[in-house]
Formats: C-alpha cells, structure tokens, sequence
DNA sequence: TACCAAGTGGAGGGTTCCCTCATCTTGTTG
DNA sequence: CAACAAGATGAGGGAACCCTCCACTTGGTA
C-alpha cells in the first residue's frame, strides 16, 4: 500500500490513510475470493472500518475494483512487452498466455475482469489497448513464423480467458494446477502443423466486445 | 408436457395440472434464459399463478429443475449411445461432443447441470452415470484406433462442458454459433497427431467430483 | 346441488445486500 | 490547546428473493 493517495489534491489525514490502506488489503482479499460481486459489507468488517467509511473512500464498487486491480494490469502488460521480443515468436505467445492465466489463476476478480467487459477508468482502459495490440503483434509474429495457425485471430484468444475463468474457478481449491493442462492442449489447438479447418468464423472485433458486455451487464457493477 | 404427473398416486385435478404445465413451461423458458437460479417469483409470474402454488407443486426449487430438465437428459443419453456403435470412432467421438454442445448451447440452466454437481434425483444420477460410462467407451475406441490423444483421460471432458459454459453464456446473444469454432479447436487439441506433452496430470475421479461441487456450492439449489 | 378435499392466492416475516445521512470523533494547524 | 474541517460511524430505508401459512376458491363426486 503506498503511503499517498493516488492523485492527491490534498494529503490524507494519516487515521484516512490507515483506513484506506485496510480497505484495499481487504477487498483484494475478497475480490480474489469470491469475484468481483463479493459483498462490501464484508469488505468493510473485514478491514475494521465502518461501510460508510468504505463508501467515503470508494463511492462505488467500481472505485474499488480499479484501484485494486491496477498493478494487476500492469504485470499484464509488462507480459504482453516480452511476448513481442523473445527471440522464438511462438515460445513468447506460449509463454504471454501462460503468464496471463497465472495472473487469473489465483484472483476470481482478475478472472472477471479479464473477462466482462465493466466501465474502466481511462487508465486501465488505455492499458488494455496496449496489451491487445501487443498480442496482435505476438501472433501475427508466430504466424510468419509458421508455428501458429493462421487462421486464428486475435478474438480468438477470449476463448482462452473464457476457459480459463471457468476451469480456475471449479479447481482453484481442489487442484489448482489443473488450469495447466487445459492451457496446453489449447496450445496444441493453436499450432499450425495439421490444423483442420473450423467451422465458424472468428467473432469480431465489435461482436467480442458486445459478447463481453453481455458478460458484464449481468453481474457486478453496472454502471 | 404430459397430461398427466409423472408419478400419480392420484390423478391432478384439472386446473391442477393446467398450471403444473404452466409452470414447467415458464420454468423451462426461465432455467434457459437466466440459468439455474432464476428467480422462482417470476417463474409463478409468468406462468400466470401464485408463488404459493410454485411451492404446492415443486416445494424446492430442485424438484423443479429436474422435472424441467429430465428430457434433456434421455438426448444426452442417446447421443452417447450414438458414439459408442458410430463405425468410425473417431467420427462418433466428436460427434457426440457436438450434441451435448449443442444440449447446452441454448440452455443455460442445462449448462448449469452439466458443469455442477447438484443433488439430483437417482433417476438422473442414473443417467449420468451411464453417460460418463458410455463416454469413456467412446474415447478409448477412439484412443485403440490411434486418432484420439492417449493421454486424455475421460476426467478431461469436463474441460468441454467448462469451456462451452462460460463461451456460450457470452456469445449465445451475439454470435450463436461461435461455439462451434471453440469445439473445434478443442478437437483439434485432442488429435493424437498434434499431441505434445502435457504438464499436468489429468483430474482423477475424486477431484473431479469435488471441483463441480465447488461450483455448485456457492450457487443456485443447495442441498 | 351441496359438500369437501384438493388446490390457490398473496400478505408477511426472514435474509442479504445495497447505499445514505445525521451525528459524533479526531487529526491537524495556527 | 482550541477549533474546525476532514473523517468515521452505524442505524435505517430500500430492493430482491426466499419460503410459509391460512383463509379462500373450486373441481369432482355422491
């Protein structure tokens, strides 16, 4: 927890502070627990804070969620920037998805960001411009390389976050290595040597992101 | 819906049974928009009755659900019995995946029970166990035949239900089919030409059984 | 056609979570 | 060490669902 407040147009009183750090150790906790529509009541008992208090911090729960996460995002990105200069194209799209679900391996929250499509600051929005760029690039890359199968796009990698929510969220506490396995027949799916043709077209850049809305509106923090 | 109740020690009065039907029909539509945990309140709405006589007829939500989705079972029945006698097993295989994909494509609750484990009735559970029996026949003469990956076990399956569940609940509105291009990745991923090594060993059957615990626990009909 | 068991309606009490606001507490600054 | 603004508190009203219970129909039958 950083001792400041991110953009501080005047200092916190340190008892604010203290509260404010409570509050994100706590709702870390319980987004990686129990996803991103974990009670704030709980959050709040948890950090040993009244929920007004909670609500003076984080007006809504979408507040919260951002702050939270962000250096999640960061450690995203910094994925996606190596995957698009190893050395070997199809070792750095390997090793980008691995990366990926191991960041949403142990967060449910993680987990339904990377998955719903929610009302994010400008921040993280910008931040995941850049890392689906970067994993445009890191494909594209594998393809001319003849590893990954061309007729893969990048949209197609939703699949890969989808699966992922799914499986982590069933094996996280019975066998939490599982999620593995699953990444690497998917990857197995993904190379070019003997790909069959596939039946339906990819999704689209405009239709992924209303199948991600679609995702959101349902759950946990509409805007 | 049958005129008459499944099991009848004594016939339903007529209005009775109007209303059962309704009921079943406006629960089907709901279990298949909403998922499992659809509200009952609206299901009595809609199906022009008192939530009182939802109770009288389905006194827990669970006795709904498996009244409603009994149907649904006997096709995921006989699609695997398909697989089993298809001449080339490795046609039958996929086959049969595609049919129970295409249970579920349209049916969230049908998703629901697939990829959770609910305290359904024997005559259900009866059915599941054929059908986990009957898969497994499938994928090992497809494995004999040398088409289908050895190292997949009948554990990873659910991998399919998994993946399909959380893919259709986000695309079902905006690209229906897009399920299919999943599936077909997912097939290509179990060819035994393509197959490279796996870093995980598979679910045994005891962990299987507590992962799809796991999801059903924190969701819609409790035991 | 009158009776009554079977069936129905829906108010109401319980739970969980949301978020607000009037009142009290406490750091900070002069 | 005041005094005051910044901050904290938590009761409370609201919404969405749950499920029960009992007074009121109503279909079938004698």
């Amino acid at each position: 927890m950083g001792p400041t407040r991110a953009n501080s147009p005047q200092p916190l009183r340190r008892d604010a502070q203290r509260n404010r750090d409570a509050l994100l150790t706590a709702a870390a906790d319980a987004f990686a627990r129990k996803g991103l529509q974990a009670p704030l009541e709980h959050v709040a008992k948890e950090a040993g804070v009244a929920i007004g208090t909670l609500y003076r911090h984080f007006p809504t729960r979408l507040d919260l969620v951002q702050t939270v996460f962000e250096k999640k995002f960061e450690a995203w990105l910094a994925a996606a920037e190596e995957a698009v200069v190893a050395e070997d194209p199809w070792e750095g799209f390997c090793r980008y998805l691995e990366a990926m679900c191991e960041l949403q391996a142990d967060d449910q929250g993680m987990n339904d960001l990377a998955s719903m499509r929610l009302p994010l600051s400008d921040c993280i929005q910008d931040r995941l411009t850049r890392i689906r760029e970067l994993a445009r690039q890191a494909m594209r890359r594998a393809q001319d390389q003849g590893t990954l199968r061309p007729d893969l796009t990048p949209e197609d990698l939703v699949f890969v976050v989808w699966s992922h929510s799914r499986i982590t969220a069933a094996t996280s506490n019975v066998a939490p290595r599982t999620w593995r396995r699953h990444l690497h027949l998917m990857l197995d799916a993904f190379r070019a040597e003997r790909a069959h043709p596939l039946p339906t077209p990819a999704l689209t850049e405009d239709e992924l992101r209303r199948a991600m809305t679609e995702l959101g509106s349902s759950t946990p923090c509409a805007e």
